[in-house]
RNA sequence: GUGAGUGUAGCUCAACUGGCAGAGCAUUGGACUGUGGCUCCAAUGGUUGGGGGUUCAAGUCCCCUCACUCACCCCA
C-alpha cells in the first residue's frame, strides 16, 4: 500500500519536536559557549578509516554498525561518533591548546531500533583537548551536570569509574584470567566472546550468573598503577570539591576502545533499557594515535532524542508564535491582503491566507481549524468605513479597527 | 544478527469456539447566503500490511514475507 517509507530507524520530525530539539541546542550553545567551548561543525562523512582507528577495528560499531559506501573507489561512511572528527579537524587545521569545542549534529549506526535508540540520531557533545590533569575530568563532569540541571533534568544517576592506562590493563587482564580460568564454562557465549575482543566488556553482561561469577573477580579499578590510582583519586576529590553526587561503579566500561583513566555515565530511570543519557571520559592517547601531538584529551557526548524522553513535552524557551488568519471577500482585495500581511510578518507573527474567492463562513471554518489565534476580516463593510475587523478566535470578541492605527494595533498584539 | 508482541477506514479501536467487516473521532454536504467552535441529519471512506495454503466459507487456523514496537547484542 505506501510505496515509500522511512528507512528503519530515521524519523520524520514536525512542529513540536523540531521546537524541542532547536530548545535543547540552542541552550547548548548559550551554556557552553559562556564555558569557553566554540561549535565546531564537521562533515557528517569522513573516510572510513577515521573511525576505524579511532573506535578499535573490532568493536562493535566499526565491525557492523558503520554506513559506509564507496565513491570513486574511497570508503566513506556516515559519522557514527563525533570526537574522531574533532580531533581530526584540530590535528588537520593546526589548531592550538589548550582547546574546547562544542558539536551538535546527527551520527549514524546501523543497529535495531528501540525505546531511545535510532539509527540516525543526534548527539551534542564536548571535547577538551590538552588537558591531562584529574581536575578537568571533575569539571567536564560538573559542566555536564549543571547543563543537565538547567534544562530541567534534576534526577539522574552519575557513575564513574577509572579504566587505567594500557600498562594497567595488560597487568590487571592476567589477573582477571587467573581468575575467571576455573569458571570460564559457567559464563554466558557472549562472554567468552567479549573475553577474547574487549575484556573489559564481559561486566556489561546482563545475564544472571554471568553478574554472580564478576561480583566477586578482580576490578580494574583495584588495579591501577600508581598514576592512574593518583589520577584516579584526585578526581574524585575534584568531584565532592564541585559537590557532585556520585557512584563509583567498578563495572562500569566503555564500548570505544580509546578511552583511558577516567570514564562516566549519566543515568535515568524510567528510559527503558537504553538509560544512559550522556557518557564520555578520558582519551589520552587518541590525538597521538591519529597523527597528532601526544596530549591528553577528554570529553562527552548526550542522546538529544533520549534526553527529549524524560524531559517535559513543553520546554520552556519553547516560546508560540500568534496566528493570524487573514480573510478577504472578493478577488478585488488581495492588495489589501498581502498589505496585511507584510505587516504581521514584519513583527515576527505567523500569517496563513483564506481564499478570496471563498465565503467568509467557509474561510472562518478554515482558520478554526487550524487553531488560528486571530482572524482579520477585511470586505465591502470595512471599506467603506476604513476598518479592519479583528476576531478574537478563543473569545469570539470583535472589534473594528481604524486601517491607519492597524500598525500601532499590531504592535500590542503580537508584542 | 537473535527473541517476543502488534498490524482491521485518515486516527483510536471492536468483530464469541472460522459464518454478511463495525463503532467513535476526523472529513464532506445540509439545517445556517458577512461570522468558526456546540447540536442534529446525511454522505464519503476497506485488497483486514503483502503473498501462499487448509476449508463449502478465513480479519480469525497454518506457512512465508514486509513493517512497527519492545527486549537481547551494543550504545548516546
Amino acid at each position: 500500500m505506501m510505496i515509500y517509507q522511512r528507512p528503519k530507524g530515521t524519523r520524520d520530525l514536525f512542529a513540536l519536536e523540531l521546537k524541542r530539539i532547536e530548545a535543547i541546542n540552542y541552550q547548548a550553545r548559550q551554556f557552553f559557549e559562556s564555558s569557553g567551548y566554540v561549535e565546531i561543525k564537521t562533515p557528517t562523512f569522513e573516510f572510513a578509516q577515521l573511525f576505524a582507528r579511532s573506535i578499535g577495528e573490532t568493536t562493535d560499531i566499526v565491525e557492523k554498525e558503520m554506513y559506509l559506501f564507496e565513491v570513486d573507489k574511497r570508503q566513506y561512511v556516515l559519522r557514527p561518533e563525533g570526537t574522531a572528527s574533532v580531533l581530526r579537524a584540530f590535528i588537520e587545521n593546526n589548531l592550538r591548546v589548550p582547546a574546547r569545542f562544542l558539536y551538535i549534529g546527527p551520527m549514524f549506526r546501523k543497529e535495531r531500533p528501540q525505546k531511545g535508540r535510532y539509527r540516525e540520531f543526534l548527539q551534542i557533545g564536548i571535547e577538551l583537548l590538552g588537558e591531562g590533569e584529574p581536575f578537568y575530568d571533575a569539571e567536564m563532569i560538573e559542566q555536564a551536570n549543571r547543563f543537565l540541571n538547567l534544562i530541567g533534568l534534576n534526577e539522574k544517576i552519575i557513575e564513574i569509574n577509572s579504566i587505567g592506562c594500557p600498562e594497567c590493563r595488560r597487568r590487571y587482564k592476567e589477573k582477571l584470567l587467573q581468575y575467571l580460568k576455573p569458571k570460564i564454562d559457567r559464563v554466558c557465549p557472549d562472554c567468552q566472546r567479549r573475553f577474547q575482543r574487549n575484556f573489559l566488556r564481559i561486566f556489561d553482561c546482563k545475564n544472571k550468573t554471568c553478574q554472580i561469577i564478576y561480583t566477586d573477580a578482580p576490578k580494574i579499578t583495584d588495579n591501577l598503577c600508581d598514576q592512574c590510582l593518583n589520577h584516579y583519586n584526585q578526581v574524585k576529590n575534584f568531584l565532592n570539591a564541585f559537590s557532585i553526587e556520585y557512584i563509583e561503579n567498578k563495572k562500569l566500561v566503555r564500548g570505544l576502545d580509546y578511552y583511558t583513566r577516567t570514564v562516566f555515565e549519566f543515568k535515568h530511570r524510567g528510559l527503558g533499557a537504553q538509560n544512559t543519557i550522556l557518557a564520555g571520559g578520558r582519551y589520552d592517547l587518541l590525538m597521538k594515535e591519529l597523527g597528532g601531538k601526544d596530549l591528553a584529551c577528554l570529553g562527552w557526548a548526550m542522546g538529544v532524542e533520549r534526553l527529549l524522553l524524560i524531559l517535559p513535552e513543553n520546554l520552556p524557551e519553547i516560546k508560540q508564535k500568534k496566528k493570524i488568519f487573514i480573510i478577504v471577500i472578493g478577488e478585488r482585495f488581495i492588495s489589501e491582503m498581502v498589505k496585511i500581511r507584510g505587516l504581521i510578518q514584519q513583527r515576527d507573527g505567523i500569517c496563513i491566507l483564506g481564499n478570496p474567492s471563498a465565503t467568509l463562513k467557509s474561510q472562518l471554518k478554515k482558520a478554526n481549524r487550524i487553531q488560528s489565534d486571530y482572524v482579520i476580516i477585511f470586505g465591502e463593510d470595512e471599506e467603506k468605513k476604513g476598518v479592519y475587523t479583528v476576531r478574537n478566535m478563543e473569545t469570539g470578541y470583535q472589534e473594528s479597527v481604524e486601517i491607519k492605527s492597524f500598525a500601532d494595533y499590531l504592535n500590542k498584539l503580537l508584542q
